[in-house]
DNA sequence: CGTTAGCACTCTCTGGCATAGAGTGCTAAT
DNA sequence: ATTAGCACTCTATGCCAGAGAGTGCTAACG
C-alpha cells in the first residue's frame, strides 16, 4: 500500500507522461502544480516509488516514467473513470443512426468511431453465436455441374459456397433436395446434422455433407474476422519516432497477427479488461496496452472489441468510451436480431 | 531519341539505382560494369541525359537518380519484360490450389501473393459483373416484424439485408411474397425489376424496392471493396527511413482511400498500365508509381489489381508478376462462375 | 572530333568536442 | 519531516574538421 502523499504523487506523473510523453522531473511537477513542498522532498517520495517498482529512471539524470506496476495501481486505485462528455455521446449514436444496414458495416464503423476517439487503433471482432443453426437452405443452380449452395443461420447469418457435383445436374433436383434437406434439418445444428446423414441418396448427402462443414467451420472460427481502425493515430504516437520501431507496431497489427495477439479467448463474459505491456502473454504485446471489452448478448451474438497503444494511454477516457460503445454495439445486435 | 551509348548508360543508372536506393556516379558505374570508357566520357553522357531531362541530381556532387521520364523510357524502350521463374510460378499456382473456395479468400490470396512476388504493396479489387442480374430471392423471418432478404445474383454473387416491416409478419406470407417476385424478376436487372412494380401489393412493393435497391448499390459500386496486402515491404524500403515519410505512405495506402488513388476507374479493358510518378492523377501518388491490371472476363465479372510502391522499383519483374496473377484469376474466375 | 586525365570544387556524412539544460542523490541545516 | 545547496550525470545541440564521393571544366591526345 502507498502513502497518501505518495499515491497521489504517481497519480500526478502517471497523468503528466500520459499528456507529454516526457519522463516527469521532480521540479517540474512541483512548479506545474504548485505542491506544498519543495522538489527535494518529492525527489525523496519518488525513490521510494521507484524502490516499490511504481516508477522507474530510464537513465541516472532523467525524470520519472511509470512502469507498467504504477500503471496497473493506477487503473486500480487512482484514477476516476471519466464518463464521455454527453456532446461526444450524441454525436457518436448519430453516426450509428446513419449507418446502413449491412451488419459489417456498423462493425466498421464502430472500429473508425473507437479509434478516433481515444486516439489509438480499435479493433472490433464480427460477433458469432456460440452455435449455428441452420435456418434455411437454398441450392441455386450455376453451371452444369455446380450450384451456389446458400445457408441461412439463425440470427440472420448468411454462408454460401459454390458446389461442385461430378455429373450435370438440373434445377429441377436442386430444389427437390434442397426441400428435403430444409424439412430434415432446419432448426438443427451442425452436429445433430452430422448424425442424421442416413438414408439419403448420394447428392443429399454430398449438399448436407458441404452444410456441416461450412456449419461447424464458422462454429470453430471463433474470433477470426475483425475490423482494423486507427493504426495512423498509434504510428503517429512520439514512441515510434524511430521507423523501427513503427515497423515492430505494424507487425503486431498486421490483420492476421491481431486477433492472435489479443486475448479475446480468454475474456470475462462481460466487464472491461485492462492488460498493461507485460500483462500481456504475448510477446510482441509487451510494449503496449490493451483495453477490452465483450459485446452482444450472452448465450446469442458475441463479439469483442479492443483498443490497442502504447502503454502510456489516457487510461479512464478509453476505458469509457470502449464501455459505451460496447453498450451501444449490444444494443444495436439485440434490436437487430433478437429472435 | 537517345543514341545507343545513352540508351545502355540510361538502363545501367536504372538498374543500378533500383537495386542501391544510392544516387549512382560516374566513377562506380565504370568500374562496377567495366565499361570500355573512362568515366569522364560517362559523366559526358550523363550531363547529357540530364539536360534532356532523363536523369537528376539530388544535389551537386551527388549521383545521378533516374526521372520519372527516365523511368518511362527505360519501361517502354529498354527493359525486357523478364517472365516469372517457373518455381516461381509452380508455387503461386499451388497456393491457388489449396486455397479454399471462398470468393473472398482468393482475391486475399492474391494480393498476399503478389505482394510477397514484388516486394511492394499489392491492391486487388473484388470482381463485378458489369451489370447485376437477379437469379433468385428468398425471405427468411427472424423477428415478429423483420425479415432476412438474400438476393443471389448472377455469377454467384450473394447480397443479404435485414427487412423491416411495419406489421408482424408470417413466413408462409414472406413465401408467398417471395415466390410471386421470383416469378416476376428472375433474370432482369434493377431497372428493369424498378419498372415493372406496378400491380403489386404494398408488401411487395416494399420488397421490390428493397431489392431493387440493393442491385442498383452493388451496380453503381464499381469497385469499391479491395484487399491490400504488403504495407510493410513498402515502408520498409530505405526511402522511408524518416517516419513523417512513413506516415504519408501510411495515409495513401489507407483502404478508405485506396481505390479513389487508383486510376481503376479509367483503366483500359485489358493489358498491364504503369503510372509512374508524377504521371499519377491524384497528388497524394505523385511519388508511387503503380503497376495496374484488370481481370476477369470482358462483359463478365470483372476486377482489378495493382501493385503500389515507390518509383523506385524492380518494373519488368512487377510487370510479370502482375501479368501472371491477373491471368490466373481471370482463369479462376471463368471456371469457377462461368454460365 | 570523341575521348580522357587531371584538378578544383561542392556537398554529405561522421565523429569529436564543448556547452547548456534538466534532473538526480546526498548532506547538512532547519 | 522537510528543505536548501551542491556536485554529479546524462542527453541534446551546435559546431567544426576531415574523409569520401561525385561533379564540371579544361586541356591534351589519337
Amino acid at each position: 500500500m502507498l502513502t497518501e502523499r505518495r499515491a497521489q504523487l504517481l497519480s500526478l506523473i502517471v497523468r503528466e507522461y500520459v499528456d507529454s510523453a516526457l519522463p516527469v522531473g521532480s521540479d517540474a511537477i512541483v512548479r506545474k502544480h504548485e505542491l506544498p513542498f519543495s522538489s527535494a522532498t518529492i525527489r525523496n517520495e519518488m525513490a521510494h516509488l521507484e524502490e516499490e517498482g511504481y516508477i522507474s529512471h530510464p537513465h541516472t539524470s532523467a525524470g520519472r516514467v511509470p512502469s507498467d506496476q504504477g500503471y496497473r495501481y493506477y487503473v486500480e486505485a487512482l484514477m476516476q473513470e471519466s464518463d464521455l462528455p454527453r456532446e461526444v455521446k450524441r454525436t457518436i449514436r448519430h453516426q450509428f443512426h446513419q449507418a446502413g444496414r449491412e451488419e459489417d458495416e456498423w462493425i466498421q464503423l464502430a472500429a473508425a468511431v473507437l479509434a478516433r476517439a481515444v486516439e489509438n487503433a480499435a479493433v472490433v471482432t464480427v460477433p458469432r453465436s456460440a452455435e449455428s443453426r441452420l435456418k434455411r437452405l437454398e441450392l441455386v443452380g450455376i453451371q452444369d455441374n455446380a450450384a451456389l449452395l446458400v445457408l441461412v443461420l439463425h440470427q440472420a447469418r448468411v454462408k454460401q459456397q459454390v458446389l461442385l457435383f461430378p455429373e450435370p445436374i438440373e434445377q429441377d433436383d436442386l430444389t427437390r433436395i434442397s426441400n428435403r434437406l430444409n424439412g430434415a434439418f432446419a432448426g438443427h445444428n451442425a452436429v445433430e446434422i452430422g448424425r442424421s446423414q442416413a438414408q439419403m441418396t448420394q447428392l443429399e448427402w454430398h449438399v448436407a455433407n458441404a452444410v456441416r462443414a461450412i456449419m461447424s467451420a464458422s462454429d470453430r472460427g471463433g474470433f477470426d474476422e475483425a475490423y482494423l481502425e486507427g493504426v495512423r493515430n498509434v504510428l503517429q504516437k512520439p514512441e515510434f519516432a524511430t521507423s523501427d520501431k513503427m515497423l515492430t507496431m505494424l507487425d503486431v497489427l498486421e490483420h492476421k497477427n491481431l486477433t492472435r495477439l489479443l486475448p479475446f479467448a480468454s475474456l470475462p463474459p462481460e466487464g472491461i479488461t485492462v492488460r498493461i505491456g507485460a500483462e500481456n502473454e504475448e510477446d510482441a504485446m509487451r510494449e503496449y496496452s490493451v483495453v477490452i471489452s465483450p459485446y452482444g448478448m450472452p448465450g446469442g451474438m458475441m463479439g469483442a472489441m479492443a483498443v490497442v497503444g502504447p502503454t502510456r494511454m489516457h487510461y479512464p477516457e478509453t476505458i469509457s468510451a470502449v464501455r459505451f460503445i460496447a453498450e451501444l454495439m449490444s444494443e444495436m445486435l439485440a434490436t437487430h436480431y433478437d429472435e
